[in-house]
DNA sequence: TAAGATAAGAGGGACAT
DNA sequence: ATGTCAGTCTTATCTTA
């Protein structure tokens, strides 16, 4: 899941390496050298499926690949609309008329129920919000799984499409590993965090989920990258965050909270310029919350 | 200006009724 | 099904260094 990235025009901007890696999982890249991130957005690797080249190995004769995350499986058929048979001559009235019953009932057959309606405008919905949150294809594939699957079980029928929609994207997140809060997807979704959370709650449970417990470690190197924290504050962040959990004090606390305050911590050891407010801001989560976390993450340490 | 303290309020889980 | 409780996080305001 985690690729070294050998044709890279890019090197590192903190350290120029040229090491950089890529990890497809979580959607980002980052400097294998001094583990700088250089953007949590990733291209699409995939090989491109279109081809102008005349010769006989023209990718495009294969299309575009069959997809979960498209209504109909990207499987579509149409049928032609000019109104010419096979040797090119215009066809008689009649036959003119069959075609259009034709065309009608195919496209009817392909996205008009209700069921298919639903599925193909959350699935382009999703496809929106892919390109802003930078989600990988995985994160997106899994998304579209969980979607089609909450359908299947009637739970999105009553509520909002968008809403059923976040919370399929912030679940595909959280399984894949990719570390996106439900602010995040709440924002640019255009949803209430509150519809949002209702509607992930029932997914997780009526689709039996196994969602794994949030790795406050990986939301280290999120917070550090945005703000520009050096390497070793970085790791003494994650060496505090691995003490609290051992000793037990992380259980039902905000990750991003702890991720932040561990950072603060070690900032202020460091001697490191760095203000509650701005790790605040660059984790979603309130200096009073950083506070609170401080005082049971100091008593551990000492 | 940054950090600490305090209070009020929201939302949800656990548990009892 | 409904209510209560402890615990968490947020917002707002005031004080301190």
């Amino acid at each position: 899941m985690v690729n070294q990235i050998s044709d890279i025009k890019q090197s590192c901007v903190r350290c120029g390496e040229k090491a950089l890696i890529t990890d497809a999982e979580t959607g980002e890249i980052f400097c294998g050298d001094c583990g700088f991130v250089l953007s949590d957005r990733i291209e699409n690797t995939g090989p491109e499926r279109r081809s102008f080249s005349n010769d006989g190995l023209d990718r495009s004769r294969v299309g575009a690949g069959t997809s979960i995350t498209m209504h109909d499986m990207g499987l579509s058929t149409v049928i032609n609309t000019t109104n010419t048979d096979a040797t090119g001559k215009p066809l008689s009235n009649s036959m003119k008329n069959t075609l259009k019953r034709l065309r009608m009932w195919d496209s009817r057959s392909q996205a008009h129920s209700s069921v298919e309606r639903n599925l193909r405008q959350a699935l382009s919905e999703m496809d929106k919000i892919k390109d802003k949150l930078f989600l990988s294809d995985s994160v997106m594939e899994k998304a579209a799984y969980i979607y089609r699957k909450a359908v299947d079980k009637k739970l999105v029928k009553g509520r909002s499409i968008s809403a059923c929609m976040a919370s399929a994207l912030y679940a595909a997140c959280r399984e894949v590993g990719t570390p996106r809060t439900i602010n995040d997807i709440a924002e640019t979704t255009n949803t209430k965090r509150k519809d949002l959370t209702r509607c992930y709650r029932l997914l997780v449970k009526e689709l039996d989920l196994k969602i794994p417990v949030v790795n406050s470690v990986q939301n280290v190197a999120r917070i550090a990258s945005k703000i520009g924290i050096s390497e070793k504050t970085k790791r003494l962040a994650t060496e505090i965050l691995r003490k609290a959990e051992e000793n037990e004090i992380s259980a039902g606390k905000d990750p991003m909270g702890l991720a932040a305050t561990a950072l603060y911590i070690s900032c202020v050891e460091m001697g490191e310029y760095c203000t509650q407010r701005d790790l605040a801001t660059a984790a979603g989560v309130t200096e009073v919350t950083i506070r609170n976390r401080k005082k049971g993450l100091l008593e551990v340490l000492n």
